[in-house]
DNA sequence: GATCGGCGTGGGAACCTTCCCACATATAGG
DNA sequence: CCTATATGTGGGAAGGTTCCCACGCCGATC
């Protein structure tokens, strides 16, 4: 059914070796015989087995993406998602074929498979703990993590400057005089939301308003739904609101539906700030003003690091920070309050 | 750096046909024997190579996914990503690897990139044109086609009856006395597109309204800004609209968009109706009502549908169809029209 | 006590490629 | 004319597994 390297060399009349330096463009051959091999390959359309390839010269030409995530969406997931689809174009582009694996639990479950499979490299998105962590070093290896969490500075790994997108979204609610405020946090394990909510606080601080733990809600997930029921819970708290702030946009989007369930409307009665600037963030209603996150960036950056290890080299500095983006949009289209508190 | 079944064996004082077959789980091996080999590989993490075994056993237990698609997003398309996710979760049951690919051109460039990897089967996501579909039939590896174009009833393709849910928009329109109408089509030579609006016309015209062409504006493609575009282009010509019939919900949300920002409102002055029933389209302020497509069982079916074909067993049913359904949110939640026309 | 089947084990070929080495020829330099 | 170098070609080993076949042992059957 499929040919071999044998079946080209014994139709063009020269052997298999001369076959592979035509096929690798590799050593010496000589036109004629470059000519015959290449119309024999056309003709049997032919296509050299990547397998055996790999058996000999071990390595692949793959790359394993696992995404650590519990709940569906995953893939199509608007900040995952994102930042699969810039993997996938940036592989592409190198020759690398991507494996996508998807794993609830933070296991090595899935990598095991990958490492089966004699991947060349992997890259690892979203939360995973220091035992994992260990045990991807210890295999040997490449790997990056993106918007993961790690303190190890000798992992590679792609993070958002979470902490400076928090004092972003703070320092335009503050410059819109906004001070009675909530902020509905995601999952505080998770090193994006932490940090998100603590440069967020530490600025409120920093300008005389501590921001009141009783308006903070923790939420259990990072989703829709969770901001949606959030906001009645903290609703019938505390009724006089002038702004929220949502550690992720899934979550902003979730409290501005809820807002508007409950007759009121965004940025009217409330102003809301999100982060992460997914593309739903430009196409709500209201749209949502946020705090752009490097996704595409994050991606592009991870294969092409990723790819630098795979050849032997490494940078010195394996953290790589991203620097977020305000982006401000109708969800805070106000006027600005004063003399307020 | 990797150690192989020969290690196994000398460590454990056994042939390496012996640990071949404790690792497979076949032919006769006795406890001891056993026991030795287990403990062997635990000690040394060894980890058979899926490489060399593809090599003899002639099957990788790779599956390659395409998704032919020009425009971004991809992997996390609220409805290419949706299938992606659920074929994800059938692989990893059933023990199969993706690789997932995206071209925006359709060619054959891809598949070959895959059939190098000797890749089990593909599943080809989107439209694909004829002569693809040829060379893809041609080259004998099993394929299944998801939401493309095809009349070739000997190709296994999955699709939505997208044109009887054109007829369920059409209906719940109706039922809702709503005749002064406009629709925003995708394009054209996508078959879903396609039969959608063709299934929405047809029910119009069995009602006795003919769907006016000067009310049917045909977006260059399926995005956010096209609906959003497009809605002022055609509010220019028809001032006195009710409702608007979107052949996918992107569009749809991007009318509703385009409507507030004119300072109307959903449904009060116009009703809004998409297709797909994204994600988004529950989140949506106002939620959309549309009609539901199979994206996960579609993904769960392609990925089973395949595996069948691969262990040499087909359906005779070569076209899967699923059944659309009618969500009927707030962006239709309006008091019936009477004697209107 | 020879034969037979079940059990357990090991050796070797095969899968398809790359890479190294050996060999052949032609050309140029001394 | 002989050697050195460039050009061109082919054979064989290696890579790690599976699978087939052969072989040895044991207990049961005739």
């Amino acid at each position: 059914m499929n040919y071999t390297i044998i079946d080209i060399a014994n139709i063009s009349g020269v052997s298999k070796s001369t076959v592979s330096r035509v096929i690798s463009n590799s050593g010496y051959v000589s036109p004629a015989a470059r000519e015959k091999v290449l119309t024999a390959i056309e003709k049997l359309q032919y296509k050299p087995n990547a397998v055996a390839r790999a058996m000999v010269s071990r390595h692949t030409k793959n790359i394993g993406v696992i995404i650590y995530r519990q709940h569906h969406p995953i893939a199509s997931h608007p900040f995952y998602g994102k930042i699969l689809d810039a993997i996938l174009e940036k592989a592409s582009e190198l020759g690398y074929s991507i494996f996508v694996m998807t794993d609830k639990e933070i296991t090595s479950k899935s990598a095991d498979f990958l490492l089966e499979k004699r991947v060349d490299g992997l890259i690892l998105i979203s939360r995973l703990n220091q035992e994992l962590i260990d045990y991807f070093k210890s295999s040997q290896i490449p790997f990056v993590m993106v918007n993961g969490t790690s303190d190890d500075s000798n992992v590679i790994h792609l993070v958002n400057d979470d902490e400076r997108g928090g004092e972003l979204a703070a320092e335009h609610m503050l410059s819109l005089g906004l001070t009675r405020i909530a902020v509905f946090a995601g999952p505080q394990e998770h090193r994006s939301h932490f940090l998100r909510l603590k440069g967020f606080r530490k600025t409120y601080s920093q300008n005389g308003y501590e921001v009141d733990e009783n308006h903070i809600y923790y939420a259990d997930s990072s989703q829709f739904e969770e901001g949606y029921k959030a906001f009645q819970s903290i609703w019938e708290r505390s009724h006089n609101l002038q702004a929220i702030f949502a550690t992720n946009d899934m979550i902003a989007l979730g409290v501005i539906k809820a807002i508007y369930e409950k007759g009121m409307q965004v940025p009217k009665d409330i102003a809301v700030v999100g982060f992460d600037d997914i593309d739903y963030a430009a196409m709500s209603n209201p749209s949502l003003t946020t705090v752009h996150s490097a996704k595409t960036r994050m991606g592009h950056e991870a294969v092409l690091m990723l790819d630098e290890w795979i050849h032997g080299n490494t940078r010195q500095t394996k953290m790589q920070m991203f620097t977020p983006e305000l982006k401000i949009r109708n969800s805070t289209k106000i006027e600005i309050m004063e003399g307020l508190s």
